[in-house]
DNA sequence: GTCCTATCGTTGACGGGTCATCCACGCCGA
DNA sequence: TCGGCGTGGATGACCCGTCAACGATAGGAC
């Protein structure tokens, strides 16, 4: 609950993981794009879909496990419509609910992309050795959980703990 | 110049930068909005120009230093200019040059909201200890200089080094 | 059954960000 | 002086992401 200011250091230190992150994301877009013709946006829901039992999630689901809001969920499931990649269908068990399926051009998709996608990162994160990655990603954990504990369960509550 | 791809430890790794950006990005944009209504991309052409010289800076500088493409540069302008936050300037020496300048109510805008942006980056990163931010700040640079040597440099090119 | 409230999902409006394109100007060499 | 190339910047089209508002259904209290 303190209220102090930042110091410059903090100041600094945002700017350089804004900048690392539009860095490595704009990488990730191009890559994808050309190996696959699909966005990352797209990419991740691909993704999330292909590791859910039958290749499908409720949007409520898959929003959470992406820790999207259902508004862009639902924005992006209708562009990836048009495209072929996932259809949306009805829920028979909860008649609000909407399901949202992989397709066979999206998992050809999801196929195309995947290599790219996991080289841009590996080289990106190159310079950093085991360790450093490991503390890195615990400390991103760590200011996250900090200000919402119930955040990054999501995945682990849908797909089972780790 | 390794092609191999990421292990799972880098995709979480990856995935977790991207919602921690997300969520203190959108915890600076509220705050800033109630306290000043300017956008995070506001306060950042606001604070950049007050540290300049005569609150102006040509636009391909302010690109420059911010890391931002000139055409967004130029939309995100083109909006501040029509809520008076700068002007724009012909630039006499370059004719092909634009200045951005801060207005006062850019001024006041920058002042307000100075303080709860601060606030928002001290209390996120509070659960970290000083070596730690500094670590994490040091391996954000890293990974950046390592994919564009050049990037970073261009503050110190034109603030002079620090 | 009837209300009341909470949840699920969609939509429209709007700001953010990239890309391709365009034009004006600076720079330089023939 | 002229032509050609590089740069500075603006613009339009398009996708991304948030917010506010909405309609529809679920689920509990009574």
């Amino acid at each position: 609950m303190s209220s102090r200011t930042a110091a410059r250091a903090e100041l600094s230190l945002w700017r350089d993981i804004v900048i690392l992150r539009r860095k490595i994301e704009r990488e990730l877009e191009q890559r994808l794009q050309q190996d696959a013709g699909v966005s990352v946006a797209d990419f991740e829901i691909l993704t999330t879909l292909r590791s859910a039992p039958d290749g499908r999630l409720r949007a409520r689901d898959l929003a959470d496990v992406l820790g999207w809001e259902k508004s862009r969920l639902s924005h992006q499931v209708t562009r990836m419509e048009g495209k072929s990649l996932v259809e949306r269908q009805d829920c028979p068990t909860d008649l609000r609910g909407t399901w949202v399926v992989i397709t066979e051009q999206g998992h050809s998709a999801a196929d195309r992309g995947e290599n790219g996608y996991g080289e841009v990162l590996a080289n990106r994160f190159d310079v950093l050795d085991e360790s450093e990655r490991t503390d890195l990603d615990s400390m991103a954990r760590r200011v996250v959980q900090a200000s919402d504990p119930a955040a990054c369960d999501s995945a682990e509550a849908i797909f089972g703990a780790s």
